[in-house]
Order: structure tokens, then sequence, then C-alpha cells
DNA sequence: ACTTTTTATCTCATAGGTGAGAATATGTTA
DNA sequence: TAACATATTCTCACCTATGAGATAAAAAGT
């Protein structure tokens, strides 16, 4: 029986998920080493390698709603790796940047972070990997364009 | 500055989770657009494919705890979509499948579902998705071989 | 100036899922 | 048989995130 394209489109769709569940565990695991859940991480590495942030730059950069920007910048906050600031002219607005302990948390855990996603990766070649990245870009640009109805 | 195997791992990693992401949305809309979440969705989905699963198979394919297994199944079971069932020699499991309703829900709406994932990874074309599944297949598999520590 | 619309964050009720442990059944071993 | 280990589902307390609405400020329109 002749497999179709839908059919190729499922297959996709399936090994999209358990790769990205896969690589995703790892990046949970060693959250979770050190008392992190996923999107605190997120917000800290946000902040370490962009500065300072609004927060609504973060709920767009984290694909989180207003709420969960608030809800992890404060538990942040509450540990103290994170602080708010007030944003010099738009009093509406607020920045979240890291703290000193915020930033030396982040020196001290990034690099392995890193190291594990890229061993989480290990199982394509560099070669493979630009082809994969590149593909990938492609497909999720092409899906997010997408009105989700229709 | 020379871009390492690290800076391409984590390149690989950020667009491998927009995409998912975005590829998600899609079925997350479209289930919503029955009253369904996307784990209740799976469930209706594997049970249609699948025939009738115990639910601790439920509970393995859709990489939810037990507890979520046991609550997926009870929401659909109050929608009259799906009933348990004993197992005839294993008195501790018990069978999740579809009932008539959940058969013709399924019968109704999957070609729809099916049309709009193959849409929502319409970006690449035909030989692009066999590269792509190939390639995702062998780092999701590999990195489900990885013990999480290390 | 005044009104309206838009933007930014925060609050709160709630959805959805986790994980430890209870309850129960099965399998194994002394 | 008894004791123990393992397997399966369910219960429950809890965690994380959502989305609608509140609040407030800024921007735009008249």
């Amino acid at each position: 029986m002749a497999r179709t394209d839908t059919d190729t489109a499922l297959d996709l769709v399936v090994v999209l998920a358990r790769a990205h569940n896969a690589v995703a565990e790892h990046a949970r695991a060693h959250a979770a080493e050190h008392g992190l859940s996923l999107g605190e991480f997120a917000v800290l590495e946000a902040l370490y390698h962009k500065g300072e942030m609004l927060l609504g730059e973060l709920q767009r950069k984290l694909l989180v709603s207003s709420g969960g920007a608030t809800y992890l910048v404060d538990r942040l906050s509450a540990r103290g790796f994170v602080e708010r600031r007030d944003h010099p002219e738009d009093r509406r607005a607020r920045h979240a940047m890291l703290t000193r302990q915020g930033r030396e948390l982040m020196d001290r855990i990034w690099p392995e972070h890193a190291r594990r996603l890229a061993r989480a990766v290990g199982g394509v070649d560099h070669a493979e990997r630009a082809a994969l990245t590149g593909l990938l870009r492609r497909l999720g640009t092409h899906a997010e364009g997408l009105e989700s109805g229709k």
C-alpha cells in the first residue's frame, strides 16, 4: 500500500515530538539538579545572554503568557536571582535583570548545561546538524506563519 | 569569532523547540475546536489506531505520568468517548477502549487533523521531509538512550 | 484638552499535569 | 505457605502555566 504525503508528514510530526521531548528532558533534568524548572532556567538564560529585558520581551521570547512571565520572575526574585527595575521612561514597563547572585549561578551552571545539550544532540554529526537546523528553521517559520484555523 | 560545535548544537536545540511548538500549536488549536485538550486528543488517537490499550501502555506512549493517564481516561469516560474494561487475565490491569461515540468522533475529525498537520509541516518538501525524519529519528533515539545525568 | 485605543504588567480562578504513596494483584523464592 | 519483590492503577496534595480581567500608563484621534 502506497505511502502518501500525509503519511510521511505524520511520521515527521511524531519523530519531531519525540526528539524534542528527549532533548528537553535532558535540559529539564539538569535544571532540576539546581532546583530550577525549565521555565525558570529559560528566564535566567535569556537574561544571562541578553542582559536586562522587559517582561514583555521575556514573554515573547519564552512563549509564555503574561501571567507566566510575572510568575517566573516572581519566583526567581524571591530566591534572589533576578530583580525588577522600573523602566526609566515608560512607567508601565519593568525590566527584569540578573542579580549578582543570578549571574554567578549562571556562570557556574551554564557551561555544563550547554555541554549536556550538545551531548543530547550528539546523535547527528556536525554537517547533519547544519542541515537539520536549516530544515527545522524553515519548517518552524512556515508553521508559525500559518493561521491555525483553516 | 569561530562558531564551535557547541554553538551549532545550541542553535539546533532552539530551532527544534520552535518547530515543535509551532506544529503542536496547530494540533492544539484543532483539538480545541472540538473541546479536547492535546492530551485527550492523543488518547483518542492512540486508541483509534491501536484499538484497545492498557493504561500503562497509554502512559508510556503519551509520555504522561500514571496519574495523568488515569485523569485523561477519566475525563474522556465522563464524556462517553472512552470506556474502561477489566483485563481478562491480569486483574490488576485495565484496558481503555473507544466507545462507538468515540470512534465516530475520530472518524469525523481525524482526517482533518491529519490534513492540518500535513499543512503545518508543509514548509519542507517531500524529499526534505524524508531526510528530516531520518535525522530526527536518529537524534531522538540517541538522546533517549543517554542517561540524563552525566 | 478630552476621549479612546493601545500597551504593559499584575491578579486571580482554574486547567492540566506530576509524583509519591495507597491499594491491589501477580510472580518469585526460601 | 509465607514472605517478599514487582507490576498496575488510582488518590491526593501540589506545582506550573493559562487566560480573562483589573490597573495603570502611554499614544493616538478628534
